[in-house]
DNA sequence: GTAGATGATTCTCG
DNA sequence: CGAGAATCATCTAC
């Protein structure tokens, strides 16, 4: 009995990474240690575990709480060790899977890959930055989410440290406790022989349960990045309509290339780059715009009036441009060509500029009319009519971005 | 709160 | 695989 007093005695004084244990039993009723390994504290961190896998409606702040709280209870699910480590020390008790050789756990493998590759494990990127980057990327967003992506690498920044202080400790425990147990090893070698394999396996033991301890902060860590990730980056959770810009390069587009309004890639891509967007989301807009447009096409008349204006406004600047220049180039050809006849991209549109500049009173039934016959000409399906005004947006090739110079 | 607008997703078809 | 069509989910103006 007296080396039991004694081994409690030291036991009692371990310091856990600041958390001291004063005499052993101040620890809350240990469930099952009547040589068992704690159900009830298993079912009390299962419950944590759950907890945290349902707080997706619960504020960010909340789970880190969870975190914090958790971590707390994963400290004194440790204490649990000490009751096991009670049972082993004293000669003749048994020591279950102390001779397994632990192979490396693919679970923790791949717990350890998703840490690192979200940037919460491994070197310090920002706190996430390539992370929260390549999802920006993914869910579309440029500039327009930059707040809330900068909101998410703040909230991955926060996980990361919470998870590397908690992993620290856990670290310095199990150093701490590792020596402890040495110590009082070396202490139990005067009364009892002691062998270098008896040490060795001890060591294992301890360690194996600290790495188990550590797979459940990791654990949970994976699952605050992906309710963070969910909330964040989910493209369609957090649909954002598309800058003015955007949405006037895009329309721009569409109504000057109305008689085959099909970007190529190259062109999608452009545009994508324009409009601070990604090509799928080009693909998209111009999906939805072909539909609906082809669906309504007196909803939309007053805006393909709109910037048929427009780009007949911006071709006309083009030309003034463009004279502008030939004629400084050579002022012994002043205006060479022939009425109207300037080399400009849309010469489809050229008409409409020099319509609504003459007739000074766009946008008006010219205009309106002129796109009307257009789109009549395709009769709003663009595919199946071999139409010869495809002729007009043919002049510069199918799917070229126009390239007014209003860029 | 609601209707319409809009970006994204899913399914089907050629 | 890209486009059309239907639909979903969210945003926005009222």
């Amino acid at each position: 009995m007296d080396d039991q007093a004694r081994i409690m005695q030291s036991i009692g004084g371990v310091s856990l990474a600041g958390h001291s244990v004063q005499g052993g039993m101040a620890l809350p009723p240990p469930h099952g240690h009547d040589g068992t390994d704690g159900d009830g504290r298993k079912q009390d961190i299962g419950d944590i575990l759950h907890q945290i896998m349902t707080i997706t409606d619960q504020s960010l702040d909340e789970a880190q709480a969870k975190l914090h709280e958790f971590s707390l209870h994963l400290l004194v699910y440790f204490l649990n060790i000490i009751v096991m480590f009670l049972i082993f020390v004293f000669p003749g008790l048994s020591i279950r899977g102390a001779q397994e050789e632990d192979p490396p756990d693919p679970q923790l493998m791949r717990l350890d890959n998703m840490l690192l590759a979200e940037g919460v494990a491994g070197p310090e990127k920002g706190g996430g930055s390539a992370a929260a980057a390549a999802a920006a990327a993914a869910s579309g967003g440029a500039a327009d989410n930059s707040i809330e992506h900068s909101d998410y690498r703040a909230k991955l920044t926060q996980i990361r440290q919470i998870y590397h202080t908690e992993l620290e400790k856990y670290e310095q425990a199990c150093n701490e406790f590792t020596t402890h147990v040495m110590n009082l090893l070396r202490e139990q070698s005067r009364t009892r022989p002691i062998s270098p394999k008896e040490i060795e396996r001890m060591v294992g033991i301890i360690h194996r349960k600290f790495s188990s301890i550590q797979m459940q902060l990791k654990q949970s860590t994976c699952e605050a990045v992906m309710i963070l990730r969910s909330r964040f980056l989910d493209a369609r959770r957090k649909r954002r309509n598309f800058s003015k810009q955007a949405t006037e390069i895009l329309n721009e587009y569409f109504y000057s290339h109305l008689s085959n309004p099909y970007p190529s890639e190259e062109a999608k891509e452009e545009l994508a780059k324009k409009c601070s967007i990604t090509v799928s989301q080009v693909s998209n807009w111009f999906g939805n715009k072909r539909i609906r447009y082809k669906k309504n096409i007196g909803k939309f008349q007053e805006e393909a009036n709109l910037y048929a204006a427009k780009t007949a406004v911006n071709a006309a600047h083009a030309a003034a441009a463009a004279v502008q220049n030939s004629q400084a180039n050579s002022p012994t050809t002043p205006n060479s060509g022939s009425s109207g006849s300037f080399s400009l991209p849309h010469s489809g549109h050229m008409f409409l500029s020099m319509q609504s500049l003459n007739g000074a009173s766009y946008p008006g039934a010219q205009v309106g009319a002129i796109v009307q016959a257009q789109v009549g000409a395709t009769n709003g399906g663009w595919q199946d009519v071999p139409t010869p005004s495809s002729v007009i947006s043919a002049t510069e090739g199918p799917g070229s971005v126009h390239s007014d110079t209003s860029d």
